[in-house]
RNA sequence: GCGCUUGUAGCUCAGCUGGAUAGAGCAUCGGCCUUCUAAGCCGAGGGUCACAGGUUCGACUCCUGUCAAGCGCGCCA
């Protein structure tokens, strides 16, 4: 319909510069916009006041000219001009009730489209470190992507969901070296926990399942262990030089193979873990890419050595650099330390220069907001390169704050001290979750309160916008126990018959979710679809307590059958793009 | 200090590429169940869109400045 318009106001365009009243080069931007407000009709443009300077008259005579050199067109019943020189349409009933016939033929596919025309997009997110479970503060992330990809999945774009996993590094050696010190006190070692370590109780059931199964394989003596390291924190020494020194005792107590092992096992529980988590979450990715297996492959090497071929390395204090401050970057970047190691930095240039190796046309990364300071960086490697970084998005999401009422819930992976995202999923249920989640603009910093969301399930708005659904079909259980059978095609045919205000501003709402599906996708925007599901619902539930739908007149009881079975396709369409269930009752 | 993000009703947030009287939920108050699920509906109150300028037919929206909040500015990841 938007389309239609366009085109109709385009003829117009052209006659106007056939008239002379516009010059012949002008090619005005038009512009349709729903109607607020019912009274303006369904359709504005604002066509005649942005073109009053050029054809040099005001704004309401040239809209008078523009609505003479309309074409005719019958879907439309009545223009008019209004305001400061609105032109407004309106729209015939017969024209508007297409779309339940539209919503019917196309069911699950209604609102789907092709903006996307294929093009290859990769979605990044989550990729937290697989060193503990996922906490609330990952789950929005997680939400968020995930619904960021299925937008674009349902608008055309072929699309790849990823997860980075930083399986390399100095975190996982922590990691592994907090393992191990919990597998020693399994064993009845005593050794003092870092304060730098994993202290999370996780730590301890893959220890003790280690332990299980080694018998004391990995058991070495606590003076051993202890020998020589520097002192923690507590004791008035660096937790850092600490921690480090542990790491190089585990690694040499242990030996290259043991250590291997170790790390591999605490890794492969934490990230089965974190996969389970995000499935039950209804999270899913095509692919688990590993910084390790990019380190090990020589991609790492290979883009450092590509990256000095395009003269942008250079060496001092002993390290080696990348000059990103001549790309962009507000200061250059160490790519590998002075102890020879590279840096996350340098793997994450490979993982780019990979991605974009893979031929994907777009590929978008979701970060949280405290890593938007690395975006400059990556762009420049991306240039420097020789790559196109117009190809990179960067949506960053503000991290959720934790109140529990009102205090703040400290949010720490290395204390162990977090709500998981598993708890938050058990306590307000999986569908309320992400539906919350997703129900704020990304940059916008939420406040999460964990005692609202969690003793107030009730008042959740994902509730409302299932009930919606389960409500039209308890309905259709009704029509099935009065032994009234459902007529489509009567119903089809009496369309006409909806003439009530609640009717056909149901029928408007139906009309606007493909336009809405194409903005919330190509914007970024899930929240969009949300606040358009809430819309639909509202009108939805407004209408049912109107009127009644299993009314004695045939025509008109099928007509209103079909008319919100539309409304439940749409919002069965709706929710499922966001993984959120569709309950036949409540 | 520099950079990014944010500032809209008592609270939590929407507000589409600038458009007509700035919206919703929660909370407060008042109504609606002998008819399809009251997890619902109807109504009321509640606003200097942080502040000050600018751009124009028109600004919550764009620009500049000020103030406030969060985050970032490692040979950490």
């Amino acid at each position: 319909m938007k389309q239609k318009l366009e085109t109709l106001l385009q003829h117009a365009v052209e006659s106007l510069k056939s008239e002379g009243i516009l010059d012949q080069k002008s090619s005005p931007q038009i512009n349709i916009e729903r109607a607020k407000d019912t009274r303006h009709g369904d359709f504005a443009s604002n066509l005649a006041m942005m073109l009053a300077k050029q054809a040099k008259t005001n704004p309401r005579q040239l809209a008078e000219k523009i609505i003479l050199l309309l074409p005719k067109d019958s879907s439309i019943s009545k223009v008019e001009i209004a305001g400061p020189g609105f032109i407004n349409f309106f729209i015939n009933a017969d024209a508007q009730f297409q779309v339940i016939k539209k919503i019917h033929v196309a069911g699950k596919k209604y609102g789907l489209s092709n903006v996307g025309a294929g093009k290859k997009v990769q979605v990044e997110f989550v990729s937290a470190n697989p060193t503990g479970p996922l906490h609330v503060g990952h789950g929005r992330g997680a939400a968020y992507g995930s619904a960021v990809a299925d937008l674009l999945q349902a608008v055309g774009f072929d699309v790849s969901k990823e997860y980075y996993v930083n399986d390399a590094g100095r975190q996982m050696d922590i990691l592994a070296t907090s393992v191990w010190l919990r597998y020693l006190e399994e064993c009845g070692e005593v050794v003092a926990f870092p304060s730098n370590g994993y202290r999370g109780e996780y730590i301890r059931d893959i220890a003790f399942n280690i332990h299980k199964n080694t018998e004391n394989e990995y058991r070495r003596p606590a003076e051993l262990v202890l020998e020589d390291i520097p002192a923690d924190e507590p004791q008035g020494g660096d937790k850092e030089v600490h921690i480090d020194a542990l790491i190089d005792r585990t690694k040499t107590l242990l030996g290259e193979s043991l250590y291997r092992d170790l790390f591999q096992a605490g890794l492969t529980v934490i990230l089965d873990d974190i996969k389970d988590d995000l499935e039950a979450f209804g999270v899913t990715f095509q692919e688990w890419f590993s910084e390790r297996v990019l380190m090990e492959d020589g991609s790492v090497k290979e883009a450092m050595e590509r990256l000095d071929k395009a003269g942008y390395i250079y060496q001092k204090e002993g390290a080696t650099w990348f000059a990103s401050s001549r790309l962009g970057d507000e200061k250059d970047r160490v790519v590998v330390r002075e102890n020879g190691q590279t840096t996350y930095f340098a793997s994450d240039i490979a993982y780019h220069m990979n991605k974009l190796d893979r031929g994907f046309d777009q590929v978008i990364n979701i970060w949280g907001a405290d890593h938007h300071g690395y975006i400059p960086r990556v762009r420049a490697a991306m240039q420097a390169l020789g790559a196109d970084d117009s190809k990179l998005t960067v949506l960053l999401v503000q991290f959720a704050i934790l109140y529990r009422g009102k205090e703040k819930v400290p949010m720490s992976t290395r204390s162990g001290e977090f709500v998981t995202l598993r708890q938050l999923r058990s306590e307000v249920g999986t569908d309320a979750a992400r539906f919350f989640y997703v129900m704020r603009k990304s940059e916008q910093h939420m406040d999460f309160d964990l005692k609202l969301a969690t003793s107030k399930t009730n008042e959740n708005p994902v509730f409302y916008v299932q009930y919606a659904h389960a409500r039209v079909c308890s309905v259709l259980r009704q029509l099935d126990e009065k032994g009234w059978e459902r007529d489509l095609n009567l119903g089809m045919e009496n369309l006409d018959r909806l003439t009530e205000d609640h009717e056909l501003a149901l029928i408007t709402d139906l009309s606007k979710y493909p336009e809405i599906l194409e903005k919330a996708a190509l914007k970024y925007e899930p929240h969009q679809l949300i606040h358009y599901l809430r819309d639909l619902a509202t009108s939805f539930h407004t209408y049912y307590n109107a009127h009644q739908f299993l009314v004695e007149d045939e025509a008109l009881r099928n007509a209103r059958l079909n008319l919100i079975c539309a409304a439940k396709q749409v919002l069965a369409n709706g929710l499922s793009i966001l993984n959120i269930n569709t309950p036949e009752s409540m």
